[in-house]
DNA sequence: CAAGCACCCTGTATGC
DNA sequence: TGCATACAGGGTGCTT
């Protein structure tokens, strides 16, 4: 699901329905997310009061008086949400904390568990984990910076997709930033002038603002940390809209592999690189996870 | 260094 | 109706 603007409104959400709370304590379900929950978290979150709730990149971070941070992740299909304790219990709950006197909890729910929670003890060890892992946010990036991350042969969708580079950008919104800046996102980085840099900078930040304004974007599972859907789709340039007409030129949109994912673009709008990369994908074409035997 | 693939999972859509 | 296959917003690790 959630790349930044979806966890953007997922933390928005949640600000005021957890901070200066108390975690009173945790029931675990009994299959594990990317990573098994220490039960030895459990001690240590009961009692523990929310002192803010904010986002990194695609991560989610819960911290708490105690110096300690619950450090969570959606994955594909996660959901954040605060219920009511007497609310049914939906399947694919894996995780829930009683708040205050047990009245409301916070729910998390993945239907893949792709998702993570992890509880880091202080603030150095959680820096350690995400410094080695994120890029600068989007916002308010040096244009000078930009130009020197395009300083690659790296096609620019594996470029925005990679968290160490930029964090936040996932699938949805690198395809949408391409279409806005009119560059193909299988264009070798390093083949952008400085104008185009700079209008792919900007891209991103007006792609991932309106989003964010639109409360993300919800195409099966994803929901914001109230439960309310998020409505971006609705304004979707290219992404899921193989075949479907340019909102600018009217020509047909297109899909491609890149870096292992679906990528679209309009091939007037945002000119194909003369080699290689730009051949249009044809049924049967093998990517990542398909004809792989199940185990 | 970069690209490609496999893998972690489940649900849904589609074709036969 | 049933079955098989392909695909999905992400991150990680291995091989080419």
């Amino acid at each position: 699901m959630p790349e930044l603007p979806e966890v953007e409104t997922v933390v928005r959400d949640l600000r005021p329905l957890l901070v200066g709370r108390t975690i009173r304590h945790v029931t675990v379900g009994s299959r594990k997310l990317r990573h098994a929950w220490d039960s030895a978290w459990d001690a240590a979150l009961s009692g523990a009061k929310v002192r803010a709730i904010r986002r990194r990149g695609k991560w989610i971070l819960v911290d708490l008086a105690n110096g300690s941070t619950l450090l969570l992740h959606l994955g594909m299909t996660g959901q954040l949400t605060v219920h009511a304790a007497k609310d049914e219990v939906a399947d694919h709950t894996h995780l829930r904390f009683a708040l205050d006197r047990g009245k409301d909890e916070l729910r998390f729910r993945d239907i893949r568990r792709f998702g993570s929670a992890t509880l880091f003890a202080t603030q150095a060890e959680l820096d350690a984990f995400l410094n080695a892992r994120l890029g600068p946010e989007p916002f308010g990036l040096d244009p000078a910076y930009f130009r020197d991350l395009l300083k690659t042969t790296r096609s620019l969708k594996a470029l925005l997709l990679d968290q160490t580079a930029l964090a936040g950008v996932g699938n949805i919104y690198a395809d949408e930033a391409c279409f806005l800046a009119g560059v193909h996102p299988g264009r070798a980085a390093n083949t952008m002038t400085h104008g185009e840099s700079e209008t792919l900078r900007a891209a991103i930040e007006t792609v991932l603002t309106n989003a964010i304004e639109g409360r993300g974007s919800t195409i099966r599972n994803y929901v914001g940390g109230s439960g309310l859907k998020g409505s971006y789709q609705n304004r979707f340039n290219v992404y899921g809209r193989t075949g479907q007409p340019c909102p600018t030129c009217g020509g047909v949109i297109q899909v491609t592999t890149l870096a292992g994912r679906s990528s679209h673009f309009c091939a007037t709008c945002q000119p194909p690189p003369r080699r290689s990369k730009n051949s249009t994908r044809v049924a049967g074409r093998p990517t990542a996870d398909r004809g792989r035997k199940k185990g």
